[in-house]
DNA sequence: AATATTATAACGACCGGTCTATTATTACAA
DNA sequence: TTGTAATAATAGACCGGTCGTTATAATATT
């Protein structure tokens, strides 16, 4: 870390939350430009290989920011149930207002999984990234290795479609009902 | 029905599978155009107002399509846990091959929640189509009006969010994972 | 003859990407 | 410390191509 390179992270920062919102196809270059008040030129200079290249940067630092904010949440309580419920209801909480930040990576993985390998890749790393989080808790918590791991993948389309649902309603319902099954799921075998 | 536009029905046609796949920035209606050998002229006659009318119909289409293939598989099982098993698996048959037709309509509301209200809306109706044929079988099934309808919900979010998931990992465990966890989840309360 | 449909050419706007010039910053020699 | 060459970074005009859309003409259909 450490290393203070001010323009680049903040077009990092701009293009994580452009392509959160409003996808890959839905972003152009100018867009990022625009919006972060930093000219083409230096774009190009620490993406020499453009939009793409970009992307997969922005994505990583997205993986990155979320993984950190679930082990955060996850880690203030030990209740697994109780944790998981936190984490959803927090997600839920950025609703019905205007903020709202989009599908973390969603919106990408779904648009290019079948145009862009190197994006898909990036994609099922930050899915996996997330679902390691949550087997993790879960282990700690005394399940199975085979329950920790089905209940990650369960938990994390949850969480996906969840917060598409709520995005797609502008209402942040959904992932109150979400939340709320937490506790039939986890259900120790 | 039964009004023969083969013209326009193919352009719908065409347009609902494009989108599902590259969404809809990333299609654009050149591809339509040359996917469906159909000339641009055409396309303006049918749909006046252009793309975005256009994918409007195509998500209605497809909200259509879909909400009859479940209902179709649903009603061949009593057992809602078998059938909502069934429906699911089924889901997970296209993956692991190149096939693959996306998301339905998850990934154009991802896209434009925020940029097209009418798109928002038909997307929004198209989930509140399948969440109403879920909760039609759980309430023939004897589950109270309350936990059919977050249970639909939850599987409305479960099912995106796993396609999603066997998307971007091509791969299809993610929704036979799912389907596994579907009796803990169907517990009458 | 009137209308519906097909067929393309062309439009301006914007796309991602390239290019060249200029300005800061760094590294080293005196 | 200062002068200077090398390099890093900024700046934005510009490129060919494609976007959604419009316009106009030709052709089918009624």
């Amino acid at each position: 870390m450490t290393h203070k390179n001010k323009t680049k992270d903040i077009l990092i920062e701009v293009a994580s939350q452009l392509f959160r919102i409003r996808g890959y196809d839905g972003v152009g270059l100018n867009d990022i430009i625009e919006e972060s008040g930093i000219p083409k030129g230096s774009l190009y200079h620490y993406f020499p290989k453009g939009k793409e290249e970009l992307a997969i940067v922005a994505i990583n630092h997205t993986k990155e920011a979320v993984t950190s904010e679930i082990q955060k949440i996850l880690a203030r309580f030990e209740d697994p149930i109780k944790a998981l419920q936190a984490h959803i209801l927090q997600l839920s909480e950025h609703f019905g207002e205007l903020d709202i930040s989009g599908l973390p990576i969603g919106t990408i993985a779904a648009e290019k999984y079948s145009t862009s390998e190197p994006i898909r890749i990036a994609c099922q790393s930050a899915f996996e990234d997330w679902q390691s989080t949550y087997v993790n808790k879960l282990l700690e918590s005394g399940y199975s290795e085979q329950q920790s791991k089905d209940l990650s993948i369960v938990i994390n389309a949850m969480v996906e479609g969840g917060i598409l649902l709520s995005l797609t309603t502008k209402n942040g319902k959904p992932l109150q009902v979400i939340a709320e099954q937490i506790p039939l799921l986890l259900i120790k075998k």
